[in-house]
DNA sequence: ATGAGGATACGTATTTATACTTATTGAACC
DNA sequence: GGTTCAATAAGTATAAATACGTATCCTCAT
């Protein structure tokens, strides 16, 4: 069997040398770096990347799913593994839209960092059950509690500045005047909270108004 | 036990018979009703909304999920359970961000049907272990071959575009004319095809550089 | 050292969006 | 029958974004 190299990405110091003991009955693991943050995790990266990343999710000065997504554009060969706990489920599905190729929970068993490191080492993806289910809490719920507190023109309207049209566009499009685009726009910023343009389309893709 | 209303959304007819057969023999189930499409559908909510719907994602007409996503709308507590095929799964997250409390695939069992009755209507979710699995590979699928061919600088503008600053304001948070943010931003839309604003939003969710 | 490309910056002009205000119509609800 | 509210429309004014052109500085790679 091959051997790996592993990299802990997590501030916690006490955190990174208990999973380093463990990981080190492993037969099948080679060697194991650590890194505390920002700095450390892009040295680490340099001469020859690791062959898995246990990256945690929150430290402080910057995240774990900013520097995935960062890390990925430079190495997009690298796999991720997120290193979750209770309370991080809100940022589930940013993770792995930053390319994460697997997630589990901190306080998981042994046994479940094996099967992150054989699933994703071949290739695969691993996700605990737990986060699985929590992902789709977290999906689900995102909005609706205030079942969008928009009229049917209004999210008509809004879902076509999503597609990047003018109001002048949208008032040919539905037969309207211009003006009363600019209203329908208008009530949208306000009942979004949002600032500008790009406020009502967040607002709409986080509602599911529109898929991105 | 309680007994169930049942609503059927699907246009293929064959399909709905069969389902309704099967659910006739489950003694919990006290009606069933069908619809082929948006206005069967909307009819049948009228009176008194069904207990539990099985809604097909892809349809004619008006898909699943914006039948999904209006009707919550309008009655908030209805119980939705996407019917999916294989193919369906780039609609896995917007059915669920539609409000859909539970997912299974269209060549499961009866007994996952059944388990989708038990847990939804007792207000859980229950969503297959495929679809799950599925939904992550679209999740994390949606972005990473055109690894943004957007510079440094290019990426932080755009970021603080979706964060709703104005150029202006990018300007002043990095210490830079507001001139030079405006031609970012033109060659922002030459880069990303985009016709404007709204366009720079949705692409930087899709390639992942902002999450929504 | 030469060239390519990123980052910076300015000028000018036009188009869009945003802000604040007012008004009419029709449908839904008591 | 009166009220509420969505949908429609307009006036006026300012702010922001978009379009097109040009230019300098710096770094990196050939």
């Amino acid at each position: 069997m091959d051997q790996y190299s592993i990299l802990l990405v997590d501030d916690h110091t006490l955190f990174r040398q208990g999973l380093r003991l463990l990981l080190e009955n492993l037969d099948y693991i080679r060697e194991i770096h650590e890194a505390d943050g920002e700095e450390a995790f892009l040295k680490a990266l340099h001469p020859t990347p690791p062959d898995l990343i246990f990256m945690d999710i929150e430290m402080p000065e910057k995240d774990g799913i900013t520097l995935t997504r960062e890390a990925l554009n430079k190495y997009p060969d690298l796999r991720v593994v997120a290193l979750s706990m209770y309370g991080d489920e809100h940022y589930y599905s940013s993770m792995i839209k930053a390319g994460a190729k697997g997630f589990i929970l901190k306080n998981s068993g042994i046994t479940d960092v094996e099967s992150a490191i054989q699933q994703v080492m071949n290739g695969g993806h691993y996700f605990s059950r737990d986060v699985l289910n929590k992902l789709i809490r977290g999906l689900s719920s995102t909005k609706h509690q205030p079942t969008t507190a928009l009229t049917e023109r209004e999210t008509e309207v809004i879902s076509l500045i999503c597609q990047g049209l003018s109001n002048k566009d949208i008032a040919t499009k539905l037969f309207l005047s211009k003006r009363t685009i600019d209203k329908h726009r208008e009530n949208l910023l306000i009942k979004t909270n949002a600032k500008n343009t790009a406020g009502l389309v967040m607002y709409a893709i986080k509602k599911g108004i529109v898929v991105p």
